[in-house]
DNA sequence: TAAACTGATACCATATTAGTATCAGTTTGT
DNA sequence: ACAAACTGATACTAATATGGTATCAGTTTA
């Protein structure tokens, strides 16, 4: 059961740098270089934070991306989201059959609560919180 | 994220349904056209319990599986990790690289609390308790 | 003695995740 | 002017994990 896949991975080592770095932007083959993430796979995943609005994009020459928003608000869970979809652990499991009355399942109440708790922890997580330089 | 996989789900639904069967041992067979559920991949599955000591098994003709252990012994997080390995969310994400003392990540630090609370809420389900004939 | 079962194990299919390649367009230093 | 250094968009491939099949051997019992 992993709960941050490699896109989430490198896309919050990304920020940090992003947040840490006195230039204002920072292209995909300084970070690529310095993260040692492979250069192809980073941009693509920085193309999908721009889209969402959470970087800004410079084309052209010295160009590259900035954060779009302070590393403060930038959480974990919203990186998650982008990536690997909303926080969901159960598609019930029992459909109809061992579990007569949907509102009753212990199993389900039990997972809603994890789901609850695993969402609060990482949105109490911000980028800003993991650079070592804060 | 999924936290229950497809042999954990088919494993669960097979030890309820012998838990609250009248008979002692119970075929593969049965429980697969009982549950709607493939009639290796069943036995497969169940072949593993076995191994696990959580079934007993009875070869031959009338043969099957019965429960080793009461069902209100056997816990959920005893077949997860049966089935999909021990819980480990993170498998240090940051490696030398960010993380300059693992002892004071933040990161770490919230996702092992997590750990602990689903651990501990899977272990307090057990496959009795999940029965609707209980 | 064959039908109905489990043991063991190898195999296949599909989906997801991780990573690569490439063409088109933009900006800028020289 | 123009090539170098960049992003946009998108298609492709490789590796791994998951879900599911198949089969041969041995056991038990009607
Ligand atoms: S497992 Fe979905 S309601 Fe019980
Ligand atoms: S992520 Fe593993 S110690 Fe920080």
């Amino acid at each position: 059961m992993k709960l941050i896949n490699k896109d989430t991975d490198y896309a919050m080592q990304a920020i940090i740098y992003m947040a840490e770095s006195k230039e204002g932007v920072v292209s995909v083959s300084e970070m690529s270089e310095k993260l040692e993430i492979p250069k192809h796979f980073l941009r693509k995943i920085l193309q999908i934070l721009h889209k969402k609005k959470v970087l800004k994009a410079y084309e052209g020459r010295n160009g590259g991306f900035s954060l779009a928003i302070p590393a403060d608000k930038i959480l974990l869970l919203d990186l998650i989201k982008i990536f690997q979809g909303p926080i969901n652990l159960i598609e019930c499991i029992f459909k109809k059959k061992i579990c007569p009355d949907i509102r009753h399942c212990i199993l389900k109440k039990k997972i809603d609560y994890l789901q609850g708790v695993i969402s609060s922890e990482l949105k109490s997580l911000s980028m800003a919180s993991l650079s070592y330089r804060r």
